[in-house]
DNA sequence: CCATTGACCGGCT
DNA sequence: TAGCCGGCCAATG
C-alpha cells in the first residue's frame, strides 16, 4: 500500500537534509570528498547526487559547500568557471593549500584528521 | 515517456 | 601517471 501513484518516495528529500547536516559538520580548513559525504549521510544516494544536495540548500542557509572536493582532491567546476575560483579562494583562506590544482587529501581529508589525531604532525 | 546531463567514483588498460 | 569506461540515479529537456 502507499504505493500506489507517485508517493512514498524513497526519502531522497531526507537524505537530502543529511548531507547537508554532514556538510555543515566540517570543520574549517577541512575538506571531504562527494563520496565520503554521500556515504556519511547514508547509503541512499550516491556521490553524484551531492552536489543536487547542496544546490537544493535554501538560500541563507549556512552551508560550508566548498568544503566538498573531489576524490582526486581537486575541485570539479570547471577550471575557468567562477565556481572554481571562488571555492579555491575560499580553501585558501582557510589555510588548504592546493599544489597543480590539488589539495592534499592525506593532511586535509577524513583519514588524515584521524592520522594526525593517532600520529600526529608526521607529514613531509 | 524517453534521452541526456551532471560540483562523481573505482576499476582497468 | 594518464586516460577510458561503466555504473550511479535524480533532474531536466
Amino acid at each position: 500500500m502507499s504505493n500506489h501513484s507517485g508517493l512514498d518516495k524513497p526519502d531522497f528529500g531526507a537524505w537530502v537534509k543529511n548531507v547537508w547536516q554532514v556538510v555543515q559538520g566540517i570543520p574549517r580548513g577541512c575538506v571531504l570528498t562527494y563520496g565520503e559525504v554521500a556515504r556519511l549521510a547514508g547509503s541512499g544516494g550516491s556521490a553524484r547526487r551531492v552536489s543536487q544536495a547542496m544546490r537544493r540548500a535554501p538560500r541563507g542557509m549556512e552551508l560550508p559547500w566548498h568544503r566538498v572536493i573531489n576524490a582526486q582532491g581537486g575541485i570539479s567546476f570547471p577550471l575557468d568557471s567562477e565556481g572554481y575560483r571562488q571555492q579555491k579562494a575560499l580553501l585558501e583562506k582557510e589555510g588548504v593549500v592546493f599544489r597543480n590544482g590539488k589539495t592534499n587529501l592525506q593532511r586535509y581529508g577524513y583519514a588524515g584528521a584521524l592520522d594526525r589525531l593517532l600520529w600526529g604532525e608526521t607529514e613531509s
